[in-house]
DNA sequence: CTACCGATTGACT
DNA sequence: GTCAATCGGTAGA
């Protein structure tokens, strides 16, 4: 793997990665680090599943047109979407251009940083039990409706995503989405393939046997 | 106002 | 594999 040896600060991805086919975004931030600053802790973990919801796509919360929830859907790429799925916080990255519908649903991570904190606030041990499922990261990142729409490419911010590896396409897994009823057979979920740190619902598919 | 349902999870058969 | 829990938004009476 390649080592990154320049300061935190300037690995920061910035917006330019962002505005991108949402299916594009999604593939790069597979390997990546999602960081979370709470107060003086910091929480961090390597994604390494994820989903995208398009424009026009019928499983995505924007389908219907821009409303006072999915707005931030519509932000330009670089910004959150957070909303609720019954009593969970799930996290999206917004991808593409300012205007159009687009995002990519962050589903599982790889702890790293901050273990202690997630696992008080997931009251669970196991590493692999802490931020496998969007809705486990949302509780052990502390991810809130507050942080709906923030801006995550500024160096302040208390979330943001770091550059670290890009996963090579042979060991990207591709599947349809988790979860959802309608366009449930478009394949754009991407998993680290062999990782651990999936969600439980695993269907192995290497990239082009699809 | 009530009814319904979802980009889920965890406990249980 | 199956299923209940019981949030917040949205549609309809």
């Amino acid at each position: 793997m390649k080592v990154l040896t320049d300061s935190r600060a300037s690995r920061i991805l910035k917006r330019d990665f962002f505005i991108r086919k949402p299916e594009v975004v999604a593939r790069d931030l597979l390997g990546k680090i999602l960081v979370r600053k709470i107060g003086s802790s910091t929480i961090s973990g390597r994604i390494v599943e994820v989903e995208a919801y398009l424009d026009n796509d019928e499983a995505a919360h924007g389908f219907k047109g821009k409303n006072a929830r999915n707005q931030s859907l519509f932000k330009s790429g670089g910004h959150l979407y957070v909303h609720t799925q019954r009593h969970h916080t799930l996290l999206d990255i917004v991808a593409g251009e300012e205007g159009i519908c687009g995002g990519v649903l962050i589903r599982a991570v790889e702890p790293i940083e901050g273990i202690e904190l997630m696992q008080t606030n997931r009251k669970r041990q196991n590493l692999h039990e802490l931020a496998s499922g969007p809705g486990k990261i949302g509780e052990a990142y502390g991810i809130t409706r507050d942080l709906d729409g923030m801006d995550i490419t500024s160096q302040k911010g208390i979330m943001l995503v770091e550059d670290a590896q890009t996963i090579p396409q042979s060991q990207i897994g591709i599947s349809p989405r988790i979860g959802i009823t309608k366009a449930a057979t478009a394949p754009l979920r991407f998993f680290v393939l062999n990782s651990p740190y999936v969600s439980r619902f695993r269907p192995i598919k290497p990239v082009g046997s699809v």
